[in-house]
DNA sequence: GTCTATAGTGCGATAGAC
DNA sequence: GTCTATCGCACTATAGAC
């Protein structure tokens, strides 16, 4: 495996990722991970806020990128539709390394505090859309729906994606899960 | 403030409720939550499986009332109205007490710890309500959308009963708050 | 970089209900 | 006698304080 990370914070990461998949979020301490990164449990601390955030660095690049998307949609653009512009994105964000997906994905579902991270980032990411969205005028309860719709889209097919074991297009099954949210919930 | 409850369970509850809303969820040891309860911590994790738990005892009260309204609308209706079904009994069950709705929330809120419980809840509800679907013989990925797109709806609402200071009619915010997801997602 | 509070667990003892 | 609820004690690891 490449190690393409040189800095502490990427050494944690790795480390982190192989010693959860190995034996387990809960089984793993932080003394462990430090000593197979080299450094110290002070460190770790310094770094990350918690021994769960080690999985969730990408998380504010996404979301940072998803409200860019919804700001440059244009003008006249739906609600809807400017939450499926930052859906592109979100698929190109995530889609990247299907590997690597898969594993951290087995990984957090292990374990329910693991999720429990991961489910608020995800709110995190909502409430930042609906923001986007109201910036562009759409009202309340419109823009918090349409933003946690979309939410509800990015996760269902990136589950399906991580879950198939060839990489499949996730940008076209966003596109898809969010054609089927819309006639499913249609009547 | 009526005392219904005499069992530990209760006791904890109530104890725990005041002292996070006195002086914060984590400046509130469950040494002392035991000793307000005048029961030790030790009971404590026999009740509870760790300081956060306590906070959501009914909450699979919820999830079964749901489950079953989904099971036992007619056959003939759709996915959405069946989960109409569930989202009427939901707001008959988080809609008895404003008051209380209103500090439990103030406290959740004021906690990122507390919202990640509060969020995976609803994460499990909305996979049981997903499975509940799929008995009907709704197909995946329908099934799963349809869930999560009410268990949005239930949340939008919720949120917006217990943010106003009257106690208004919960089941009616739900209603609207589905129907103008149909509209706000169609196009 | 060290020290400390406290969450949470394992095991065993006790006491009451039946 | 069994079953269940509680308590006591020792222990580890996280996370924050100093």
């Amino acid at each position: 495996m490449a190690r393409w990370e040189a800095g502490a914070a990427g050494r944690f990461r790795e480390a982190a990722m192989e010693l959860y998949a190995e034996r387990g979020y809960e089984q793993t301490t932080v003394a462990e991970i430090a000593e197979k990164a080299g450094l110290t449990a002070r460190t770790f601390f310094r770094h990350f806020t918690d021994k769960r955030e080690v999985l969730f660095a990408g998380s504010s690049d996404l979301r940072d990128g998803m409200v860019t998307a919804v700001r440059q949609a244009p003008a006249s653009a739906s609600p809807v539709s400017a939450v499926g512009e930052a859906l592109d994105v979100a698929a190109k964000f995530l889609g990247r390394d299907h590997a690597m997906s898969r594993r951290r994905h087995a990984i957090i579902m292990a374990n329910p505090e693991l999720l429990e991270r991961e489910l608020i980032k995800m709110a995190t990411l909502a409430t930042a859309l609906a923001a986007a969205l109201g910036e562009r005028g759409v009202p309340e309860p419109d823009a918090g729906l349409a933003a946690q719709a979309g939410i509800v889209v990015l996760q269902v097919a990136f589950r399906r994606w991580v879950e198939s074991e060839a990489p499949a297009d996730l940008a076209a099954g966003m596109r898809d899960g969010l054609a089927r949210l819309q006639t499913v919930i249609a009547r």
